[in-house]
DNA sequence: TACGTGACGGTTGAC
DNA sequence: CAGTCAACCGTCACG
């Protein structure tokens, strides 16, 4: 094969033979490389990931293979020499200092952490499981996965020298850190490591908080991937306990209230796999499924714990079965998670299962957020900060290492906690919405189906279990997706996509009424911050492309943006927002309030309680619509709105519409359902749900009207149609899959969020703060004016 | 077809 | 301040 590769006329700039833009020998930014792990661990396969992403495979498998390795994503050192033997760095290694600091960090990290309940086993054995599981994930063909997940404890625990219960995060820090050679770096390192664990307890561990101020950038910037890295293993860790407590709750309450309209296969995949599966329940310790347990006993809701749900769709079913006990808030149970994940993120330095345990103080977090940010306008519910880009943890603001031209997404909020599996349980629950692929997601798997299922290992997802089961149309277009990829696609990273927006949008505007893959615009594909000559792209624009959706969860009183990309989902949402959403949430809980009660009736399917999460929006494509605060969003968050039938606006949807020039209202007149919305927003949460069980792939795409016809069809599986026509108004079928988040045509938000999709080349800043004031769905703007600088 | 790996040309930054 | 050089980078080609 001839090399692809082209100097281009800008010296040192090549294009890939996706036709992305590359510098040779710089990094990847940090956003895409986050990206590849998040699809990774979604079960996304490498060579899919490179398409999606427009890296080369070599790429990709570089990036997995060091973190499957090392831990870390981080680039490496570039350049510099090897330091003299006489700096303080070396003088402080070969004698030992950094382990020692360590290993003091990590030690008052655990006394100010760990919850005393808990034992290290506990912790330890939670920890190695879902490791287990995520290496599972991030190496499916390497039978020495566990090998990895041992090796990586075992440096761990010969670095801290003790047998700390320490997750792969943890040992992430480690490697990581020690990879850097500066002692400067040294320091950081170790305090890189301290810092993590002051996010979990910064009341409890100021000493180590202390050291982490001192945290230079570098070390700080590597830090945050770092805590992507961590984060995201630790939603999955916390996915995959969550889901194992939280299974048996919701075939119980789906099969008392739902009875026959329950899913069989769901229940005896479940049961079966639960049988199959040995753990622990204290495994699960200090996870959301703990918490959501007792959510769920206080409510009355007998919990199995002892089972153990084998997707994160049952999981979700949870949440659907909470709202059907008549739970005020279903976001409360989702809350849970959510805050968890939170945890999780937090104990990023200390392994996810300290996160994870510590539920007292979830959002301690926060504080170092804080610290580079200040106070974000979420401290007052909880004591974290954003950074100014409303990303608490993942700051990508920080220049990437890689493409300086590369801007980050401004929406790309590609929140690694909702972008994982974990992130799925987490920020899905609450509606009950079908997970993203979790690596342990057995759910919509037959209940023969495991992880040594034919489908390869990497795709555990519950997609992959479908396929094999149900002829899935989302799969279906697997081949034609794969063509799309040729064309970037807009994978989670709206930030990339903005300039393109000004893509004509016809095509995807009729995929949207049609139902079909919307291909995103192949402009999006660009990476780079220029924009790149679509005649230089070899990409074909495929006729068919993935569709790229964009989805609003209502969650409490507030709005989530869901993206999608083919069975790529994102939220773009700070989980620490999500978090504090789920905390007041819980707090009404806790104090019912009028509104509460509202849907106390689980036979009352339309009545929708504001407090109750809901999908309010699905879109295809990038979504020009973004800008939305939440009153517009529930403005046009009427019951779920079919993309294709009362929603869908084709027009709407062109990123050609301005989106200031397109109101929700506007785009969707004809939608009596967003009219109701928009009287009572508070009332389309009702769980009655079409939901097409066998677009469990892209679960939350597929939405239901409750009492309507109106049936959203999951954009991304055409032939779902006769699945969504299938209306199960009984709100127990909501239970059952999760599906009752009431998905709306995204036509009808005009979101400035996403406006800027087209222009975000040249506004990107503008259109963060802009974001963030016009909205509380801050995504978390990947970029930061500095990747620019290089 | 998917994946792992090495060579290649390039960039970076400490020395 | 410029040159050197080691380390790393992403891509491609190969197996």
């Amino acid at each position: 094969m001839v090399p692809f590769i082209n100097l281009n006329a800008t010296g040192g700039r090549n294009i890939n033979q996706y036709g992305r833009e590359f510098t040779n020998g710089r990094p990847l930014p940090d956003h895409l490389r986050v990206q590849i792990l998040q699809l990774a661990l979604q079960g996304v396969r490498p060579c899919e990931i490179s398409r999606q992403l427009q890296v080369s495979h070599g790429c990709v498998s570089k990036i997995l293979n060091r973190y499957r390795k090392t831990g870390s994503i981080n680039p490496g050192q570039i350049g510099g020499s090897k330091p003299k033997v006489t700096t303080p760095d070396v003088v402080n290694k070969l004698t030992g200092c950094d382990e020692i600091e360590e290993s003091i960090l990590q030690r008052a990290y655990y006394i100010g952490q760990l919850p005393t309940q808990l034992s290290a086993e506990t912790l330890s054995t939670a920890a190695s499981m879902a490791q287990s599981a995520f290496y599972n994930v991030i190496s499916p063909h390497s039978a020495s996965s566990s090998i990895y997940n041992n090796s990586v404890h075992s440096q761990a625990d010969l670095k801290n020298g003790d047998n700390k219960p320490i997750t792969s995060p943890s040992l992430t820090m480690h490697t990581s850190s020690q990879r850097r050679p500066k002692s400067s770096d040294g320091v950081s390192d170790n305090t890189s490591t301290s810092h993590h664990a002051s996010d979990s307890c910064n009341s409890k561990g100021g000493s180590v908080e202390t050291t982490h101020k001192s945290t230079p950038s570098l070390s700080t910037k590597s830090e945050r991937l770092q805590d992507v890295i961590t984060h995201l293993f630790n939603q999955a860790s916390a996915t995959y306990s969550s889901v194992q407590s939280t299974l048996p709750t919701s075939l119980s309450s789906v099969t008392e209230k739902n009875s026959g309209l329950c899913d069989k296969s769901d229940s005896s995949s479940v049961s079966s796999l639960s049988k199959k599966s040995d753990m622990p329940t204290a495994s699960t310790s200090g996870n959301p499924s703990v918490l959501i347990s007792h959510s769920l006993t206080h409510k009355g809701v007998s919990i199995a714990n002892s089972e153990i749900p084998n997707s994160s769709s049952s999981a979700e079913n949870v949440l659907g079965t909470r709202s059907n006990t008549n739970s005020p808030l279903r976001g409360a149970v989702s809350a849970k998670p959510v805050s968890n994940s939170d945890h999780g993120r937090s104990s990023s330095s200390k392994g996810s299962a300290s996160g994870s345990i510590k539920s007292p103080e979830p959002l301690s977090g926060a504080n170092r957020a804080a610290n580079v940010a200040g106070p974000s306008k979420m401290s007052s519910a909880m004591p974290i900060g954003f950074d100014k880009f409303g990303a608490v943890y993942y700051d990508y603001s920080l220049p990437d290492r890689g493409l300086g031209q590369t801007r980050p997404s401004r929406n790309v909020t590609i929140s690694p906690s909702c972008m994982s599996p974990a992130a799925s349980a987490v920020c899905f629950y609450p509606n009950g919405l079908p997970s993203i692929k979790t690596p342990v997601d057995f759910s919509a798997c037959s209940p023969s189906l495991d992880s040594s299922g034919a489908a390869t290992p990497l795709d555990l997802s519950a997609s992959a279990c479908k396929e094999s089961a149900v002829p899935s149309p989302h799969r279906k277009s697997s081949k034609a997706s794969e063509k799309l990829t040729e064309v970037r696609r807009n994978t989670p990273v709206l930030d990339e996509s903005l300039d393109e927006v000004k893509t004509p949008l016809s095509s995807r505007s009729v995929s949207v009424v049609t139902s079909t893959p919307t291909p995103p615009p192949a402009s999006l594909a660009t990476v780079s911050g220029e924009k790149q000559d679509v005649s230089q792209s070899k990409a074909t624009v495929p006729t068919l492309k993935t569709p790229y959706e964009r989805h609003f969860l209502i969650f409490g009183d507030n709005e989530l943006e869901i993206i999608s990309v083919g069975k790529n989902k994102w939220i773009v949402r700070n989980e620490l927002e999500l978090c504090r959403i789920a905390k007041e949430e819980v707090k009404k809980l806790g104090s019912p309030s009028p509104e509460e009660s509202c849907s106390k009736s689980s036979t009352d399917k339309r009545h929708f309680c504001k407090h109750s999460a809901k999908v309010v929006c699905s879109n295809t494509d990038s979504c020009s619509h973004l800008n939305h605060s939440s009153g517009d969003s529930s403005a046009c968050s009427g019951f779920k709105c079919s993309q294709s039938s009362c929603c869908s606006s084709p027009k709407s949807a062109s990123p050609q519409n301005p989106p200031t020039a397109t109101s929700p209202k506007d785009q969707k007149p004809a939608c009596s359902n967003h009219k109701r919305a928009n009287d009572s927003p508070g009332e389309f949460n009702s769980i009655a749900a079409k939901v097409p069980r066998s677009s469990s792939p892209l679960p939350y795409s597929v939405t239901a009207s409750p009492k309507t016809n109106s049936v959203c069809n999951d954009i991304s599986t055409p032939s779902n149609g006769a699945d969504a026509s299938t209306t199960v108004e009984d709100s127990s079928v909501l239970s059952t899959q999760s599906k009752s988040a009431s998905i709306v045509s995204n036509d009808c938000l005009s979101a400035t969020n996403s406006s800027p999709l087209g222009e975000e080349e040249t506004r990107q800043g503008e259109a963060v703060s802009s974001c963030e004031e016009s909205t509380e769905m801050a995504v978390a703007p990947v970029l930061s004016s500095d990747s620019e600088g290089s």
